[in-house]
DNA sequence: TTCTCTACTGTGAACGCTCACAGAGCATGG
DNA sequence: CCATGCTCTGTGAGCGTTCACAGTAGAGAA
């Protein structure tokens, strides 16, 4: 224990050549066995694997980068406004999980947020410059510059959310939400619910138009009529859920279930119900989308969709990774889950 | 425009040779017009700036790393229980603050959470082997190892709020937590309450003392005798802030005002006192604390403490990075501001 | 003139790593 | 016996930058 507990100025760290001499081999040596250890015999590997220990050697991973030309780190890249992410509780398990999964590989996760004009530009500058290996990508809007841009240059990309506008040139992974809308429209039905409205997300986004769909199908699928009075759309915020409520109510006070594309949205739409008197779920039943934290916070808790948070990072993690290393980039849909509590 | 669109396969980017080659003159002078531009005459200053535009020149950060022995990028670490941060729309606000911030340094923020004992020790690790210049920590709790380990190894350090345990070796920036809980308090004086009940942060992170601590000396100031039974502890969460509404509810019938010391907490007192059957702010004024995006969406709006959080991470970086040049820590406190809305 | 000082420029030598290559040792097969 | 192949090892070069140093030119002072 000659290391460690150096306070103040930091000394020079030891060297590949350090260890090399420490275990009585090469150089090239030391590196084989940093990098995979094959064509390294047992003996050498023990040795260098020692003499890493006792000199408590890390690698410096800017001369090997300088020379790789890899840089063994991603961004992960938020162009929407970034309001309605931060806002959103699942933005921050997203990000957790991909920083997570990259960490067990070692790799540093670098945040980029694109806001302004001048910081896009910057961004762009330093991605396409080759200062990360790959990028994730949380921007479901249409015609976004700065992916596209990303796209061009042939830079990994990995979108979460089926992305619009992008060739096919960019992975993506994504929740089946048509197939969760339809789970959560066929389980209203089942509890006995005909009078099913819809609260949508932005439909300028895959995931808005697929849960639409979904609630459509299965609605002709049962032979409901579909009664256009009975669907609004919102943009995933609270307040747009509260809103869309008091639109529905309005235009619909026989309303009996209502279908809500986002837990926060559903919180929203709670608020109004209660302020409006009506009981939940015996008056009008409520189904979330997303199972945010919120949906167990709110009461009575929701009955909600669950998306697949922590696979979807480990997915996206795992198709850039793939990616980077020349594979084809990849489309993962994941399986959603209906989670019933109290609301329907 | 030679660059760019080259979809596909990247070629190789120009060096500073290149750039050399282009304007005519040595590799020492290009390298002088890109930091900072000393010794250097005007004519040859323009000519490198031209081919740099030219060629598309970015600096290969990794070769300058290697040389100069920074790394110009800085992590964030958050070593906290991450549900309670991340379920905090705050936190949102300062880790895009510090990113932007950083951004305009033109320096990476590398995103790191240290959950399991694995990911502590690899952080650690990647961190004292000079991966990172300095750090951002977001860790409140005394006596956190992996920032002691940081701490002893002299590696820049900078925490949100005071940290405890840690000498003085580390840097911090708060937000002046026992000013905002006096003002606060004042306030509830000044509209006429004197049963004023308080639900408290934790009680071992120096926010949640001093916030007490502000309370407690308004209420002394004032002549007001402090009643034991209106003080209950909460953890800053939305469920902490509904129990300890039941339990003041229950010790203190006669309360006429609450000082909160979150605004998630102050979400789920509200509840609680509308299923209570109090009405806000006339039966009981509840005051919170962060000026959180909650604040605004429950009903009545919320009268609040202000933190600086936008300012708060631009201080948390300014000081890290004099910091990093060199200087010793700084501690930084700022001001609050009391924000009445409708709730008190 | 000559000497000094300042402003500016070019030239190796690093920084710590990986990679290609050459070569050693050893077994196998003809 | 050499030829061939395999496993393993060491060596030199080079990645793209900065830094220290040497050196030039011109201005000003002695």
């Amino acid at each position: 224990m000659t290391m460690g507990s150096n306070a103040g100025g930091r000394r020079r760290p030891p060297t590949i050549h350090d260890v090399a001499r420490e275990a009585g081999v090469s150089r090239g040596t030391v590196s084989r066995v940093l990098n995979g250890g094959h064509y390294v015999s047992p003996a050498a590997q023990e040795a260098v694997n020692d003499a890493i220990r006792r000199t408590g050697y890390v690698v410096n991973r800017h001369a090997r980068s300088l020379i790789t030309g890899r840089s063994d780190s991603v961004g992960f890249l938020l162009t929407e406004p970034q309001e309605r992410f931060f806002e959103d509780p699942n933005f921050n398990v997203l990000l957790s999980g991909c920083t997570k999964a990259l960490a067990s590989h070692d790799i540093p996760l670098l945040l980029m947020l694109a806001g302004t004009k001048d910081e896009r530009r910057r961004i762009t500058r330093y991605i396409t410059a080759g200062h990360v290996d790959g990028v994730l990508l949380v921007s479901s809007h249409s015609g976004d510059p700065v992916a596209e841009e990303l796209r061009e240059a042939g830079v990994p990309l990995v979108a979460c959310g089926k992305p619009i506008g992008l060739g096919s040139k960019v992975g993506y992974v994504a929740a089946d939400d048509r197939d969760g809308a339809r789970d959560m429209v066929r389980h209203l039905l089942a509890v006995g619910r005909r009078r099913i409205g819809m609260i949508t997300g932005p439909l300028d986004t895959p995931g808005g138009v697929e849960r639409l769909a979904g609630y459509q199908e299965v609605l002709t699928e049962a032979g409901v009529e579909i009664d256009e009075a009975l669907v609004v759309s919102g943009d995933y915020s609270r307040a747009s859920g509260a809103a869309g409520a008091e639109r529905l109510l309005a235009q619909a006070p026989d309303l009996d279930a209502v279908f809500v594309a986002s837990d926060l949205m559903a919180q929203g739409v709670l608020t109004v119900l209660e302020r409006a008197g009506k009981r939940v779920p015996d008056d009008i039943a409520v189904g979330g989308f997303d199972d945010s934290p919120v949906a167990t916070e709110v009461s009575p808790a929701l009955t909600t969709i669950r998306q697949p948070w922590d696979r979807i990072s480990n997915e996206m993690v795992r198709v850039l990774l793939a990616q980077i290393g020349g594979e084809d980039p990849a489309a993962v849909i994941l399986p959603t889950e209906l989670v019933v509590r109290d609301s329907a």
